[in-house]
DNA sequence: TTCCTATTCAAGAATAATTCCAAGATAAGA
DNA sequence: TCTTATCTTGGAATTATTCTTGAATAGGAA
């Protein structure tokens, strides 16, 4: 099968595959499962989610596992997750106009202002899912305090999502 | 003291109370306190964070009430959270450059694609923050869904924020 | 001011997402 | 096949958030 024709989520299941075996991580049955099921999704799905569709494949499969697995693809640059990567929610009292930097690592946002981003114009398509209230640009990246400290521990893959509090 | 006198947070302290009062809400010395801490911060603070800051003022405070007071303060357009608004992590596997319509309401997330949002030239004080990873963005509002029901049901104030499993 | 009462609060129990742990399985190289 | 480092599981543990219930109080009325 020529590449051209395969359909969009067998080119993403061959991509989650090879990036995973190529990072030396060993592709079980569950995570085979797990992408499979990935690859085919069209939404952005919780764990739990993913978790009962991958169980009716197979049913031992842990929601543990699940939730280890897609921490492992994030940090192989598989996938995102949606919002700041956070433990709880957070609040946003500034209510003029700004846009957001979120540190992938660590979570903090920090605010910016810019005309030019206010003033972006949206595609029609977007009006036809609903009103609009507010369009704000997420910016995301490594803070200058998490890229100094990254450079000196390196953390081990699939470590987990949570900072503990101190 | 004239408005030009005013501070930025004395400024912001006055709108969410006289907002508060107008929409009927009692203004308690809880929610007063709330208020006073919201309108000093330049972050973007959790409610344990904000517990602990009030509690040294109010030391009976309970969490719930913080919970409750941000909840309020949000149905009457004082703050916002970052993110979609949810119980779970959601997860992207979308690799496309690519934008998000959130629903305000439902927490629903819908794809977009646009090649002007994808060309935005962020202002230089951004790249200051650290390195850039992505820049999307994140439009929200009411869901066509969720607009059609709030038009039959009409929600009281301050009702959580859960959107229970069915 | 004093009283009334709907609203609000505090404390702890309940719920639910996510992670940890210990012990048994298994992928993949030799 | 054999070996072993890595993985998975099920259940227990954590932790963010909400619910419940009886006590407290803001703000209007007398």
């Amino acid at each position: 099968m020529r590449n051209s024709e395969m359909t969009r989520s067998q080119k993403r299941l061959a991509h989650l595959t090879s990036v995973v075996r190529e990072a030396g991580v060993k592709l079980t049955h569950q995570r085979l499962e797990i992408c499979r099921e990935l690859a085919t999704t069209e939404e952005h799905p919780d764990a739990e989610t993913l978790f009962r569709a991958v169980q009716e494949r197979v049913p031992t499969m842990s929601l543990d596992t699940v939730y280890r697995t897609l921490w492992m693809l994030r940090d192989l640059g598989l996938l995102t997750t949606l919002g700041p990567n956070r433990d709880a929610v957070r609040f946003d009292v500034n209510l003029d106009r700004h846009h957001h930097y979120v540190c992938v690592a660590c979570g903090s946002v920090r605010d910016f202002e810019s005309e030019e981003l206010n003033a972006l114009r949206l595609p029609n398509a977007v009006k036809k899912f609903g009103t609009i209230v507010d369009a704000q640009v997420e910016v995301r990246g490594l803070c200058a305090h998490c890229k100094r400290e990254k450079e000196t521990t390196a953390a081990p893959l699939g470590g987990g999502r949570r900072r503990r509090r101190t």
